[in-house]
RNA sequence: GGCGCUAUCGUCUAGGGGUCUAGGACGGAUGGUUCUCAGCCAUCUAACCGGGGUUCGAAUCCCCGUAGCGCUACCA
């Protein structure tokens, strides 16, 4: 049997993490099977549906770098691939079901379902539609009809007997067919239902594995029941868990970032956003955890998914992210920094080819997120720096340090080489010859070229900020130290 | 309420009757390296939800609880 799959969102908002999980794992079972992993877009929901969500969410698809093989861009031989646009089969299959008896014409208003289900509350009773128009005779519905009121389309639902299947990642789920009711296949509007519209499209696309979040093993049973009533055989059906918040409820807004190129605004890598979501939820041998998408592609295994919800953990997933931009090649990592620090006003695609790869080697493993490059680079960011108060008020508390700033400041500026290697040596230098260990003078030139008590090595920072920039920076400093320090008054002659 | 799913360190997980004094990773802690931080190295921290069975033996199988989550729409 060849493989299918399909990633079935409805466009009722951004790609969220859990639906990228399960487009992810759509197309990691597909390319392990040799298989054709279709995209479908469920918008049969009018009221939710929006031209702008279809958007969001392709762009999510694609940001991520997943790729599909059939979908409403690229065509395939089983479109249209937008269920707005596939009025013609559900028709079809709704007449199937109505002419083998399965399906039946209802004319319930909204208030008189609203109505029997209060009832049915009060009397503790399950909420489930009751069958009152199951048997209704002709005249009666042209009664209903005559009087303007427009059907939905049920199923016949048995009364009795059990439905059934082996889920690939939950093993044996059996369900009463008395719990379930007799649920609309088709809207008044003539629009047709999930369960119905996914149902006969899983049948016309062929698709062969089901693999979806696991808030859909309720709806199981219906389709299935729907399969049988249409004489097929139903695809093979994996249920992934659902992706949880710290809080352990389900993930949503209020735990931040929850649509997936929001975090290429954090700073995160599609390569590694891909890598962490694969591992919430399924693990390869516990041991190794990182992967490229080629590879996750090669090593995959529905089997292999935990059935347990799992929490999006935003540590790992920086962890993860800080590996893969590692892995990236020098050149790859410049460009990722410089377009990240573009959308972010901060142009450094001026720099000379020499400066950018001088400040990415600078910013080297510090960075967790690309977002990362802001903080420890701003020092070469931008020109006008005000320190830090903390780290500011420590260098006020050093003795000497107009002297030593000062000192480095005409140490720089004779220094003709001006490469990491002089100033490292001119700097080593002057601290001899000042008395003071390197590290002390090396801190106070940290506070006063970067403003901060953690930044890059200084040789790189003093190089980066640039011969002018550098002196100035330290004269300021010195200047600034002078009339602020209480120390300052001892350290005149 | 009904139905369903789930249950190993704080988190992601390995482990599926003996090899488990339960392994790996993130996080945290400590020490080392270093101009700070990061990184790297070393060490440490911390778990089988509870109760009953089955068995010579259970984290692993069964049952019952409990908890969390999902569904219970003319949403998907």
């Amino acid at each position: 049997m060849s493989v299918r799959v399909r990633f079935a969102p409805s466009p009722t908002g951004h790609l969220h993490v859990g639906g990228a999980r399960t487009a992810l794992y759509n197309q990691l079972f597909a390319r392990s099977q040799g298989g054709v992993f279709v995209l479908r877009i469920e918008d049969t929901d009018a009221e939710r549906s929006t031209e702008a969500s279809t958007a969001a969410i392709f762009e999510g698809l694609r940001w991520l770098g997943l790729t599909w093989d059939e979908g409403p861009d690229v065509g395939g031989e089983y479109g249209p691939y937008v269920q707005t646009q596939r009025g013609a089969f559900y028709e079809r299959y709704r007449n199937t079901l109505v002419a083998s008896g399965h399906a039946y014409p209802a004319y319930d208003t909204p208030e008189e379902l609203d109505a029997m289900r209060e009832a049915q509350a009060l009397r503790q009773e399950p909420q489930r539609y009751d069958g009152r128009h199951r048997s209704l005779t002709q005249a009666e519905r042209d009664a209903f009809a005559a009087a303007g009121r427009l059907p939905v389309w049920r199923f016949k639902c048995p009364a009795s007997g059990v439905v059934a299947w082996d889920d690939i990642v939950r093993g044996p789920i059996e369900f009463q067919n008395e719990v379930l009711d007799d649920f609309v296949l088709v809207r008044s509007d003539g629009l047709p239902t999930y369960n119905f519209a996914c149902v006969v499209d899983d049948l016309e696309m062929r698709i062969s594995h089901v693999i979806r979040g696991d808030d859909h093993i309720s709806n199981t049973p219906r389709q299935l029941l729907l399969y049988a009533a249409l004489g097929h055989v139903p695809p093979v059906f994996a249920h992934a868990s659902m992706i949880l918040g710290p809080d352990g409820k389900r993930l949503s807004k209020r735990h931040g970032a929850t649509s997936v190129d929001a975090f290429g605004e954090l700073g995160i890598v599609p390569e590694a956003m891909l890598n962490f979501l694969a591992l919430l939820g399924w693990s390869l041998d516990g041991e190794h955890e990182l992967f490229s998408l080629a590879e996750l592609e090669q090593v995959f295994q529905l089997a292999r998914v935990n059935p347990s919800p799992a929490v999006f953990d935003t540590d790992k997933l920086e962890w993860v992210n800080a590996q893969h931009l590692r892995r990236l090649t020098e050149d790859d990592r410049v460009e990722r920094v410089t377009r990240f620090l573009a959308q972010h006003g901060y142009d450094i695609s001026t720099r000379s080819p020499e400066w950018r790869v001088t400040f990415i080697r600078a910013l080297g493993d510090r960075l967790r997120t690309l977002r990362d490059a802001e903080g420890y680079g701003r020092f070469a960011l931008v020109d006008a720096l005000e320190p830090e108060p903390e780290a500011w008020a420590e260098l006020l508390g050093k003795p000497e340090v107009a002297v030593r700033l000062g000192g480095l400041a005409e140490a720089i500026m004779s220094d003709p080489e001006f490469t990491q290697q002089s100033l490292e040596a001119t700097t080593r230098a002057l601290a001899a010859q000042l008395g003071v260990k390197a590290g002390e003078l090396i801190g106070a030139a940290r506070v006063a070229l970067t403003g901060r008590k953690v930044s890059p090595g200084i040789f790189e920072v003093m190089w980066l900020v640039g011969r002018e920039r550098a002196i100035d920076r330290l004269r300021q400093a010195a200047a600034r130290w002078t009339a602020e320090s209480p120390l300052a008054a001892s350290d005149l002659p």
